[in-house]
DNA sequence: GTATCTGCAAAAGATTTGCAGCAAG
DNA sequence: CTTGCTGCAAATCTTTTGCAGATAC
């Protein structure tokens, strides 16, 4: 059973509050900003059972570190900008339509998959 | 100026012969079953050389791990089977034909991207 | 001979875990 | 009151790094 307590209220807020994809630390910082005292294995903690719950999406990037965020079951991907990370969502994914294909060709069933797109930003182009 | 050592030539041709996407501790196990002496951190700098030289393309998946494999230059992605770990890569990728709507519709100029497909393999969904 | 490799041990960074005390239902 | 949550410290796992000795060219 999933127990209800004041810091994993704060945690939700902040997440909902957020409204973007976050790391463990990410959540951890902005937890001390708020003078909030909390341990990182808690977060860590929390973040895992609501993933694990499917109340979160998390996701491994090439930076090497998990990003959670709210599971809108609404499927969708991230641009990343290389020069200041800032992430924008994505709504379209041309893939579902590729799992027959790759089941003729291949013979896997896909279950899932997970996409990153790296780009520059307006901004960022600009800047140079 | 990058030399050549005999350790290296090894690990290339171990690469070479695998064919496949490998981790740097794929890589020292296979070293050791060959008894070959070396190192962990000398197989992951040479990695890490040889896909800052576009040798090799380096991935990490949601698995954690960094994967390398020789770079064709032929742009592809993998399957992985969630069971046997089996995988398969791919030809096909529709994502760069959708560089332009990606950019218009966020202003993110695309540079890169990483798709995995996670699935069961013909011979794992047979076995159940 | 000098720049580059290598092995070793230690460090780093993200995440997990064991345990004892605390809090929720 | 019992189960689940939390903090703390330690462990884990992958990858990186500093340094001293060895090797390539």
């Amino acid at each position: 059973m999933i127990r209800h307590t004041k810091k994993r209220e704060i945690l939700i807020d902040i997440i909902k509050k957020e409204n973007k994809t976050l790391t463990a630390s990410n959540l951890y910082s902005i937890c001390k900003e708020k003078n909030i005292p909390i341990n990182l294995s808690t977060i860590y903690r929390f973040l895992n059972d609501l993933s694990n719950n499917n109340i979160l999406i998390k996701e491994i990037r090439q930076d090497k570190n998990s990003y959670y965020e709210f599971n809108t079951k609404k499927h969708k991907h991230h641009i990343i900008c290389e020069k200041c990370h800032k992430e924008v969502p994505l709504d379209i994914c041309p893939l579902n339509q590729l799992e027959n294909q790759i089941l003729s060709s291949t013979g896997y069933k896909i279950t899932s998959h997970t996409l990153e797109f790296r780009g520059i930003c307006k901004e960022c182009r600009n800047k140079k």
